[in-house]
DNA sequence: ACCTACTAGTTGGTGATGCAAACTGGTAGG
DNA sequence: CCTACCAGTTTGCATCACCAACTAGTAGGT
């Protein structure tokens, strides 16, 4: 089998969708950020980026910290160490192959 | 919202997805191929590689001629002009973004 | 005549997934 | 107290990818 294509096939299919792509990509310029920033950056509507997390964090590539900006709730993320590799394993992959 | 995130967001999704993406990329690279070289290359199953090439047929990006080799079907497959745009779009963008 | 293998599919079932609408819990304002 | 708002979460739906099993025609072997 062609090894630039068994690549594409090798994939992280959690990295690999669009809408973690985007957080993924904007966590890994940012290291820190909140879910509005988020909602804001990638257009999403907030059910889709509250599962989208849940899924980032289910598989270890983002801790989700749920603090207080005074009495208003605020949540951030960022990339753990395995998010940042998975990350960057996932555009090595790509950039070999296309 | 963030250009370079904006055209994640826009990714062709018949594209996207690394069965099709693998097609895609080698269609591009040979021009012209078999459904069985396909099949080995990607390492699919037949199944699979199937509902694939009729998914990319119906979005207008893959031209599957059915002839015979003696009385063995044959069945080719080449990118149509669409298709090598939509392909190079997607490279484009994915690119830009990451 | 029968069995196996090859090519190229189709069909059926299953489990996962993306998505948006509706909902929750807390805060503030009139 | 009622309403609206903020910040997310839960739920339900519709789609989708994937694999196994079946179809169907040809050819070769025993």
């Amino acid at each position: 089998m062609n090894p630039q294509i068994q690549s594409i096939s090798e994939l992280d299919r959690v990295i690999h969708e669009p809408g973690r792509l985007m957080i993924a990509a904007l966590l890994f310029a940012v290291e820190k950020a909140d879910f509005l920033y988020l909602l804001h950056e990638t257009g999403m509507n907030k059910g889709t980026l509250s599962s989208h997390l849940s899924r980032l964090e289910e598989a270890g590539y983002v801790e989700i910290e749920k603090t207080y900006r005074g009495k208003v709730p605020l949540t951030l993320l960022h990339l753990t160490k395995a998010g940042r590799k998975a990350f960057e394993e996932y555009r090595r992959k790509l950039k070999g192959a296309l």
